[in-house]
RNA sequence: GCGCCCGUAGCUCAGCAGGAUAGAGCAACGGACUUCUAAUCCGUAGGCCACAAGUUCGAAUCUUGUCGGGCGCACCA
């Protein structure tokens, strides 16, 4: 908020020094403001002089210097300004400018940070999309994790929100599931059976069995067909895929079935779409789509000689009816095993004339789960995977989503089981929400001792002139911009690294100053500077869906 | 062999669009609780930003190459 008001200044002054012929406008928008690194520095500093004087082949001190006068002149922003280095402008700013955002934090309350930069836009946002074969795995914790942040900040700029869930039951992976029950069944009946050769090995197999054996007794012994066991196994592990995610506070808009696009014939249009546009042919029994038209190596098959159709063609199809449904930016949250898809369903798109830039993929990486120091090896079939549901077990929900979101989606993720469960100084989570619990008590400690913050119209936020103060105005003030930047790269992580950074200035701050004091003036200031804190820490872990603790 | 991601302090990682003396947490060491919650704070130590060349006033950041790790490269999803 302030810093764009510096740069709107700042932008007249380059207007200004174009006009009285002090340079030309070569450098318009080329150079920038940002934040400054060392109190020393200043609050801002921009390196216009030095992109100016590049494109005039002038002595950037020299520009520097008609710039540092101009700026001198804002005297309603402007405490100071230095040049330094090669040409570097510093700026600070008036302490009564850092002030002045206090009230606004504080009147906007939770809305604070929210921006209407999506301007309504309907997205799309995909992501876990599990096949119902088991319960959700750690991987997919993540993905849940991020996918649900990604939301929440674009929710939070403006955009129109689309949770999907896409899914398929009809393939080979769900027979051998029904076949794995099948035999499960058999077994617990005391039949002979033949249990799959790359079965599903889980424990929760049986207990699908065992529900059909008490619904059912023996009469599906002689069932050929795996159906009513597949039937029971979707059944019964999306209602544990579900429970899952909503213990992480994650709820879907909608659930996407593959099968739906083989009913409505939507797949069959793709094929014939793309075969009028000369994109695809016939070989071996199979049907090609002609990939290598889009820059890839080589072509690959989309339907099988066996008539099946492969993952990519479907894929395409259901992309297709992303667009057909309206959506201006379709946002695709994958696991980095998935790369290989990405190429053929972005052919697919541009093969069916569609804009492929509206679909931005969010790849993350592998998570590896530590415990005692030591790697966790997991695999689906076997059943040594760890569940999302055992890790809430042992941390709870927001412990889980904190630990899947401090990582940028593109590094591998080390979740320490032994560090997660830690209630100490050593788990990062609780670093937030302690500071968040602490600003909310000392409004209680104020009520008890009887002391009213007041009308913040009448409070002399004048007084907020520590240094501790006001750098946490600063940061306070550097929340909405971050919010958008954070929503717009899709990389919640930003707003974690943020509010540890902001948390821990409120920290150090209490053990220097005290909040609450014989000052009255001073204390109603401060009171209502803890209130604007205890806000935007309160609306940041909102949208990386950690609780705010009034106490711990 | 090819493609994508990663390589920054002992460990786990930030570093926004190239900027000034490279940051944080944990671990280590030394301190601070009669005062608004010590799940906290203060201090010390810790670095050839994997390596090499290039681009430029300036590179952890951009380009190329090398090395190391992960994930892919199906008529599996």
């Amino acid at each position: 908020m302030i810093k764009e008001r510096f740069g709107a200044e700042l932008d007249q002054c380059f207007r200004q020094g174009v006009e009285q012929g002090l340079w030309s406008a070569a450098a318009a928008g080329m150079y920038v403001v940002e934040n400054s690194k060392r109190a020393s520095h200043g609050d801002f500093s921009t390196n216009m002089a030095m992109v100016v004087a590049g494109k005039d082949r002038k002595n950037p001190r020299e520009v520097a210097q008609h710039l540092v006068v101009m700026l001198g002149e804002k005297k309603d922003l402007v405490e100071k300004v230095e040049l330094a280095g090669p040409g570097f402008v510093n700026v600070f700013i008036k302490p009564e400018v850092w002030q002045s955002v206090l009230p606004g934090v504080c009147e906007q309350n939770e809305k604070f940070g929210l921006s209407d930069v999506g301007a309504g836009r309907k997205v799309l946002v995909e992501f876990v999309s599990a096949n119902p074969t088991g319960p959700l795995s750690v991987g997919h914790g993540r993905q849940a994790a991020l996918g649900d942040a990604i939301c929440r900040l674009l929710a939070a700029t403006g955009h129109a929100v689309t949770r999907e869930y896409y899914y398929n039951d009809a393939g080979r992976q769900m027979r051998v599931l029904g076949e794995s029950v099948r035999a499960r069944y058999l077994e617990q009946l005391g039949l002979p059976n033949e249990f799959p050769e790359d079965g599903y090995q889980g424990e929760y197999i049986r207990d699908i069995a065992a529900v059909m054996v008490k619904e059912h007794g023996d009469r599906l012994k002689d069932q050929v067909d795996v159906t009513p066991f597949k039937q029971s196994a979707e059944k019964a592990i999306f209602e544990d895929i579900n429970g899952t995610l909503l213990r992480m506070g994650i709820k879907f808009d909608n659930y996407y079935n593959e099968h739906s696009l083989y009913d409505e014939g939507l797949v069959d249009d793709v094929v014939t779409i793309l075969r009028e546009k000369g994109l695809v042919y016939d070989q071996d029994g199979a049907v090609w789509f002609k990939t290598t038209k889009f820059g890839m190596e080589k072509d690959r098959v989309i339907i099988k000689s066996t008539g099946e159709p492969t993952y990519r063609l479907p894929d395409i199809a259901y992309h297709r009816e992303k667009f057909r449904r309206g959506f201006d930016w379709m946002v695709n949250i994958f696991g980095s095993d998935h790369i290989a898809t990405v190429p053929d369903v972005m052919a697919g798109i541009e093969a069916l004339g569609y804009d492929q830039s509206k679909v931005t993929v969010v790849l993350h990486q592998f998570v590896t789960l530590l415990r005692e120091g030591k790697q966790v090896k997991m695999s689906t079939r076997k059943a040594t995977f760890v569940t999302v549901d055992e890790l809430l077990d042992e941390v709870g929900p927001d412990v889980v989503r904190f630990f899947f979101l401090m990582r940028k989606a593109d590094s591998q993720l080390d979740f320490d089981l032994d560090l997660a469960t830690k209630q100490s100084q050593e788990n990062p989570v609780y670093y937030m929400q302690y500071g968040h619990a602490r600003l909310a008590s000392i409004q209680r400690k104020a009520q008890e001792l009887g002391v009213e913050r007041g009308p913040l119209a009448e409070v002399s936020l004048e007084l907020l002139v520590e240094p501790e103060e006001q750098s946490m105005l600063k940061s306070m003030a550097a929340y909405p911009e971050l919010v958008n930047s954070a929503a717009l790269a899709l990389e919640p992580h930003r707003i974690i690294f943020y509010m540890q950074e902001l948390a821990g200035q409120f920290h150090s701050y209490y053990s220097k100053h005290r909040v609450i004091s014989d000052d009255l003036p001073l204390s109603k200031a401060r009171l209502w500077l803890a209130e604007g804190l205890r806000i935007i820490l309160d609306n940041g872990l909102t949208l990386i869906g950690v609780k705010a603790p009034d106490s711990m």
